[in-house]
Order: structure tokens, then C-alpha cells, then sequence
DNA sequence: CGGGATCCAATACGATACTG
DNA sequence: CAGTATCGTATTGGATCCCG
């Protein structure tokens, strides 16, 4: 929503007390799932392979973050009804839009937290 | 590798399976970090005001999210020997740099959290 | 004024086992 | 293959009281 100016718009984080970015982060603000979105972003991808392409994640966990994403309406969830079952999900458009505000956040991790680590080690002699 | 500019760049997000996005998610996805780096963005601030700045926030929540920040070395608190103690907040320029992407945040979850929390109740019923 | 200490409830997460 | 069910632990956040 170009915002051409230079002055700092926090008022849009601070907007309504920040409840929309808190219920935002409410749901992103965990372990899993921006990777899980991060991963769909690719493709269509099947339950098991996304278990493989997200290193850690337990079945249970995937299961609730898809579940989750599902509830919001950021991924769709396609039964295909064969035996064995296959399970495809995919980014559904306010899906993807979160995908540059991610990358964004992203961009800045990898910048500062190097950083930001050396000065958590530093104070924990 | 920086040419494709419409190649989605989700390396950035998985890139170390990750672990940068999630370090710095584990330190500001929570209820109130993002809240006082904006609140703090617009000047330096004494922990009272502050605290009223952020409506809701308790005492030691304030407390401990500013700690946290600090030790991160995203602010910075400057005690000023007083009686009644004057104790003022500042952020770094690293804690600045994190206002951007946490717009970004914000602005997306202005532009979606109406449509979010629409399908949510739908469910509840 | 600016906290610290303590207690408590809720939740998030992980491990494991089981299933249509 | 794609989950569900159950259990146990760790972490988070709120409430309250106290202190220099």
C-alpha cells in the first residue's frame, strides 16, 4: 500500500492497541509455521514430503499448523480419495501475500542475528 | 544469485532450515515485544510512560520484554540517578532497523485480519 | 518510580503409540 | 499415507506483593 514517505508509520502497528498484528502473530508467532508456508510457497505439496522438507517437525505439529492455516483460510486442503490416501496442500492467495511480509522478517534476521547472538553469548560468561 | 527478481526467494526463510527466522521469531513473536519497539520508535520513553503507552501490559511483562531486548542489544535503558528514579528506554539502531519489517507485518495483517477472523467465526458455530 | 520475587493457570511442544 | 490420541514437560503470561 505505498507508503512513498519516509516518516515511520507505526501507528500502524500500534493501530488498534496492535491487536491486528498481536491476532496475526497470535498465529504465525510459533515454531512452525512459517516454515510450513515458506515450503508451500513451491508448490503443491503432500503431506509426507512437506514432513520431510520441514527438518524437525513432528507429524502432530504439522498436523495443527496445517490445520491452523486451514482455519484461516492461507491453505487449502485437497483429499485425492485413492488408497493410500494423498493429501496435497496448497497456499491459497492471502496465503502467498504473507510470503513478502516473511521474507521481509526473514531478510532481517539474517542480518542481525548473528549479531544479536554474539551479544546473548557475550553476557552468558 | 540475486537476479531473479520475481523468483520467490523462500531460500531466505528455510535458508539454514530456519534457524536465524526462528531466533529472531522466538524473541519478538510474542504478545508485547513488537508493541513497545513501536511504541519506543517514536522517542525515548520512561518505563511509566511506557507503560501506559502500551495499554494492557503488565508490570513485569514490560519488564521482562525490555530486558530481553536489551540483552539483545536492540535497546537501550539509561538509568538517571534520581530520587524518584528516572529510568529512560531507547532504541538501538538495530532495534530501529526492526521497524520496517514489522510493518510489513502490520500491513499485511490490517489488509487480512478482517477476512481471517471472518472465516474463524463462521467456524465457530 | 521502577522494578524484583513468587505463585499459578494456560498453552505449546515433543515423544510415543495406534489406525483407516 | 496421513493422520489421531494420549501423556508429560517446558515455557509463557497474569496476578499479587514487596522493596529501595
Amino acid at each position: 500500500m505505498t507508503e512513498g514517505s519516509d516518516y515511520q508509520h507505526t501507528c500502524l502497528i500500534r493501530g488498534d492497541g496492535g491487536r491486528m498484528l498481536r491476532t496475526v502473530l497470535d498465529r504465525i508467532a510459533n515454531k512452525w509455521t512459517l516454515l510450513v508456508v515458506a515450503t508451500l510457497d513451491q508448490n503443491v505439496v503432500r503431506f509426507t514430503d512437506l514432513h520431510h522438507q520441514v527438518p524437525g517437525i513432528s507429524q502432530r505439529m504439522l498436523t495443527l499448523t496445517l490445520r491452523n492455516l486451514e482455519k484461516d483460510g492461507l491453505v487449502t486442503r485437497t483429499v485425492h480419495p485413492q488408497v493410500p490416501p494423498r493429501v496435497e496442500y496448497e497456499l491459497t492467495s492471502t496465503g502467498r501475500s504473507l510470503i513478502p511480509p516473511a521474507l521481509a522478517l526473514a531478510g532481517w534476521a539474517i542480518e542481525n542475528v548473528p549479531e544479536i547472538e554474539a551479544r546473548r553469548a557475550l553476557q552468558e560468561e
